[in-house]
DNA sequence: CTACATCGTTAGCCGGACTAACGCAACAGG
DNA sequence: CCTGTTGCGTTAGTCCGGCTAACGATGTAG
């Protein structure tokens, strides 16, 4: 329908573009997410880090501390997951979970000192692994690729269950 | 909650953007490849398809006829995950399983009449669905996301487990 | 006081990538 | 001809990440 003009009456046997495959954008998406996880995962696993560890510890220090709601939503890991993940990061001291005084129902999760050493750790270590994952690419195309990604993250991100910040 | 507390510990000088979380590349290609799979998976279920049978249907199209070895390679699709897929495709008549004479071990794929008649269907619910994935974007920069992600995928699909074709 | 919403937590489902091992057939070399 | 090796299809099962459901404790509104 709303594709380049070649396939309208074809005979059985031709096809159109002939790497539909190829280029479909949501097969090169999940393609290229599997192999970006699995270099992520497999660099951060060698610093004892997940890459949630990243995104919670970044998220206090950008944005100062929280319930474990609030970092729910602002890293985009559900609540149910979240546990799990500060347990790691409480186990390590890299962040410290408080009962909130106001409200007893929530605990207030604050980054500590040794927090923020490892979060600049894991910043350089993802640094070197995005240097891997992009290296085919320019440094303006690479740029490009995080806008248009944005993009299309902000434009779906809205009516998305959980609807996470990030 | 959102203090924009940044100059905390901030090494004078060495000022990181403040949206690390956001432009993260892995972050992003997780997410959206969510997002994308989540659509897709939906899209294709509507009529009774999952994107592996795309898959598979469209490689037997354009590369002809092969064996589940060769199938699995032309679509990374893992083979043991192949039976399966080839099963539901063999139930809906959109692909016959042949033992190949000349060679007892293998079966040979090839695509039905029926198949080819539903891989026109699925590309064009597709061509819909990857609009309303694309939806941000002007043509100009679908085509750029696409070149970008096919260049990242070349670059790390060789040394990959497996290593697929696409 | 009652009804309802929110928070942290536990348990569990589901789909997708991936591994291990099997039986069978093909093939290469002695 | 036998023998070891390799490739094939298949089964079973692991692991991980996203996601749901439900619970007890707490907070809030009528």
């Amino acid at each position: 329908m709303t594709s380049r003009a070649e396939a309208a009456d074809m005979p059985p046997g031709e096809t159109k573009t002939p790497d539909r495959l190829r280029r479909r954008a949501s097969r090169l998406l999940s393609q290229v997410a599997t192999q970006s996880d699995r270099l992520i995962n497999e660099g951060l696993g060698q610093v004892d880090a997940r890459k949630w560890h990243y995104a919670v510890l970044a998220s206090l220090q950008e944005y100062g501390p929280g319930s474990q709601a609030t970092l729910s939503q602002r890293t985009g890991i559900y609540r149910s997951d979240m546990v799990g993940v500060l347990n790691e990061l409480a186990e390590r001291a890299l962040v410290e979970r408080a009962p909130d005084p106001d409200d007893r129902r929530r605990n207030v999760i604050t980054i500590t000192t040794q927090g923020r050493r490892h979060l600049r750790r894991l910043d350089e270590v993802l640094d070197d692994l995005h240097d891997e994952l992009l290296a085919p690419l320019t440094p303006a195309e690479r740029d490009q690729l995080v806008r248009l990604l944005i993009r299309l993250l902000d434009h779906h991100a809205q009516q998305a269950p959980h609807s996470p910040i990030s």
